[in-house]
DNA sequence: TCAGGGAATACAAACGTTTGTATTCTGTCA
DNA sequence: TGACAGAATACAAACGTTTGTATTCCCTGA
């Protein structure tokens, strides 16, 4: 294995010092800006070090600090448009805090997930936003506390921001009782058994509308194409179908509304769907899909400012669950130009 | 500022060292599985480590050996899907060279993808690939040989591998053409002026069927839904309408899709219209999506093939373009199930 | 019994920063 | 002129690994 050409020796602090003609340290306090160095020798080795083409070696730094500066999210999948805000947000307040953002796709898998987290254990990373977690409470206690750990929208752990996901699926579930409909699907997803938010307002607004539980209504989502259509499969040979169904999210509605197109089923006067997220595109198919957003930005930040807290000992005030809207189109019957209903409306 | 109460001392190679009686050297040598220490020593040790909850210190590790075992993603948007099976890719084929990966996402901002080349090189990466660059040659060579760095899909830089992007798009424009289209809209997006492969196709497949090119029918893509509705409106405006259009890639096409139904124009029996990637929902939208994929996983091995060539001082052998494939689907006229052409057929 | 040799382990320096403390310098005031 | 304060800078240790070399140990064979 030949010696790369890549790993030639780079400029480091002492080169500047030498160039300078000081000591390293005051070469250190000069790039940080220190007013313990005369401005003008200060001068000489900020732009000594541009000359010199310096970059700061993170790993030294980190050695001594016994931090490194930087914040790890760990994504399920990073094509869900779901996380994008929400890591614009964290990006955005993290920069604030001269923070910068480190980003692994897990697949959803829970053996990725472990591992992403060990690795920004082994950066020493400030802290670590996992939304969406695979993992266990257990796990994530197994790790320590090394490092604040903040989860996104998994109310069971131990700190954590979330959506107000009960109070989503009940805007939901209201709209389409409201809308008359009485027979009501629901598709369940790869949520934690025994903590279903959605399936609890489920059945919450059933009970409260005086409507009878049937689990023949409820139908399972894996994340695929093929798992839409085979629930599409499974609600069309029913004898008593369902005149609406409240989606997993809106790709599982976008192609459970293909998958019914194809076999002549008209969305929305033979069947209602509604999604879950508000996805760019659920605007633009067709028809466009009634659905409920998030403010993920805000809640990105609020991820970082909690775990800033955590860091820096303090308690951090109880997060508040983030605010759902629904956006009601014409998939559900809903006008041409969407009509959008904040929790309090 | 409180001390933070993460930062408690971790468990270190010296503990170790120490509760196993043994120099640290040893515990090293011990723990990366060297011959060179007694397989019973080694086996108290890693027992001892694990029990004692050692994490390593990436840290102080490329301090010494000065390459930290990563490969930087520069990704400029994480939502498409394009980049996912290309990540997959990499991750994988890294995996096999006990490299991990790290993903920024630089939302397509030239100056965000420079903070991130930066932030991998203070990180002392082993790698970068950047997929889709917004800077220039000019700013990767500024940024000296301290890392190799492979582009995909940018074939006017030093060292890239490439889709046969010229190819994806001879096929979408002769697939058009065997139609009998004559009036063929070409929606351009941000592509490097100069370096337009997918123009480059456009116009050159227009020339073989002997049709004269006429500017009226150049739209222009910013990647957002406003713009997509524009082009329609552009579109519609015009005396003379293209019967078909070759989108700029899927996103496009849908959002086009939708807006032009709702000016009442019927796909594709008043206009045909092509995308590029084949993204998921590409199949199940309605009308199906014509489109051209391309194998991104492969080219995600590819890249870090390349990259560990090119990190190891050998030449890295011509990376040969990856093939285009049509999927020819309902919104060009295409049959119910999809039709699949590679470039040979 | 001892020399020789390989296996196992210990030693020590190095990686590039940061930071607490010590030193030198400069100018001011008595 | 000399003492002193404060500014500016230098010194040196430390962070946690890795790795080349030196040392110790144990066994074999003569």
């Amino acid at each position: 294995m030949s010696k790369p050409r890549w790993q030639t020796r780079r400029v480091t602090i002492k080169d500047i010092a030498r160039a300078a003609d000081v000591d390293p340290s005051t070469v250190t306090r000069a790039l940080q800006g220190s007013s313990r160095v005369k401005p003008a020798t200060r001068d000489r080795i900020t732009e000594l070090a541009a000359e010199m083409g310096y970059v700061p070696n993170i790993a030294a730094r980190t050695l001594v600090q016994r931090s490194s500066g930087l914040i790890g999210v760990v994504i399920p999948d990073m094509t869900n448009p779901f996380f994008r805000d929400l890591g614009k947000g964290i990006e955005d307040e993290a920069a604030k805090h001269d923070l910068r953002i480190l980003i692994t796709d897990t697949g959803a898998v829970e053996a990725s997930e472990r591992e992403a987290v060990k690795l920004f254990l082994e950066l020493k990373a400030d802290g670590i936003i996992v939304p969406s977690t695979r993992c266990t409470q257990e796990f994530y206690d197994s790790v320590g506390d090394a490092v604040p750990i903040v989860h996104v929208n998994r109310e069971e752990m131990t700190h954590q921001v979330s959506c107000d996901m009960v109070g989503g699926s009940v805007l939901v579930m209201q709209h389409l009782i409201e809308l008359g409909h009485r027979r009501i699907g629901f598709v369940r997803g790869p949520d934690r058994p025994g903590r279903e938010p959605k399936m609890y307002a489920y059945r919450l607004e059933l009970e409260n509308a005086g409507i009878d539980y049937d689990p023949d209504l409820i139908f399972s989502f894996d994340g695929t194409l093929d798992s839409s259509r085979a629930i599409v499969d499974q609600l069309l040979a029913l004898e008593e179908r369902p005149t609406a169904v409240f989606a997993w999210n809106d790709l599982n509605a976008i192609a459970m509304i293909h998958a019914l197109r194809e076999r002549g089923i008209s969305i929305p006067d033979d069947l209602s769907i509604a999604g879950h997220d508000d996805i760019q595109l659920a605007g633009c198919i067709d028809p466009p899909l009634t659905t409920v957003g998030w403010p993920m930005y805000e809640l990105g930040q609020q991820s970082v400012r909690y775990l800033y807290s955590l860091g820096h000992g303090q308690t951090p005030r109880e997060p508040q669950l983030a605010a759902p809207r629904l956006i009601v189109r014409e998939s559900t019957g809903g006008p041409k130009t969407a009509r959008v209903h904040d929790i309090r409306s």
